[in-house]
DNA sequence: GGCAATTTACTGCCTCGGCAGCTAATTGGG
DNA sequence: CCCAATTAGCTGCCGAGGCAGTAAATTGCC
């Protein structure tokens, strides 16, 4: 016995749906203002994390992101063909690739968070900070009821 | 001056990150449920769509989930190709083409609202009604700051 | 009534992501 | 020390969506 039920069940009433909408559109809203530079929400995102440089790993990333390493390879070899990414095979464990940006990638990624931070901040218009807080925190305890 | 700003925005700190993360685990926490009887989560919020059958033309279906036309067609392909769905044109609007459940896709189909069901539950553990009516509320807030 | 604008569906081309299977490299237990 | 197990990354194959362009049908304006 659960906060749904079958006999009322309606897509478009349940959290999956609005989760699965939302998502598309904060994708839509941070393409919009990413794609003058020349990259996707997806791959600003990588960007981001990649300058702030703790496990620049392809692995490491992975992990970080729950992506599959197969994705991952693919969205690298993405940045590597747009010039903003370099691939460096590690030295002291040679299975594992180092993502480095390039000069023109640094210089991109200046540039990223601030874009991000507004097309965020559009979505979120009204929200006061005890607000996100609290939307930030279902969402956790969502996450964290994942097996 | 938003909630976010540039010079503090982290990826893994951001609503973005969250949803995204949340939606690929909703996703696969219903495929995993629903795998069993041949279809994945997304098709079979669409046939629980169709089997609430108000607007089952494919424009409707689109729109109420605002798909893409081209990304519609050819989920209702995967659907064809899977006999639980059959393309009927519409006498009446020759454009049109109504999608109706074939024998097999209702039997199927009066399994799914239990089973989606079940999945969302796991998912929300914890949380009281009121606060899922909360959640919601938020991310209906959010979605309606869409332009 | 006729012609322009709109709507419906479809197609090609793209990004994004999971899954399974593979190779090369590393680690760990006997 | 050696061989099995694990790890990192890559590949093929798939489902899922968006965008732009197209043809056919319908609507609406004059």
């Amino acid at each position: 016995m659960g906060l749904y039920r079958a006999q009322t069940y309606r897509v478009e009433d349940s959290v999956g749906f609005r989760i699965t909408r939302l998502r598309a559109a904060i994708f839509a809203a941070v393409d919009r203002e990413v794609t003058p530079w020349g990259v996707s929400s997806a791959q600003a995102a990588i960007l981001i994390y990649i300058a702030h440089g703790r496990g620049n790993r392809a692995a490491d990333i992975a992990r970080d992101y729950s992506y599959d390493t197969g994705s991952m390879t693919r969205m690298i070899d993405r940045l590597v063909r747009k010039g903003l990414v370099r691939r460096v095979r590690d030295a002291a464990d040679r299975r594992s690739v180092r993502i480095e940006l390039t000069a023109k990638g640094a210089k991109l990624t200046d540039q990223l968070p601030a874009v991000a931070a507004r097309a965020l901040n559009k979505l979120l218009r009204g929200f006061s900070r005890p607000e996100l807080d609290q939307l930030k925190g279902y969402l956790d305890r969502m996450l964290a009821n994942v097996d």
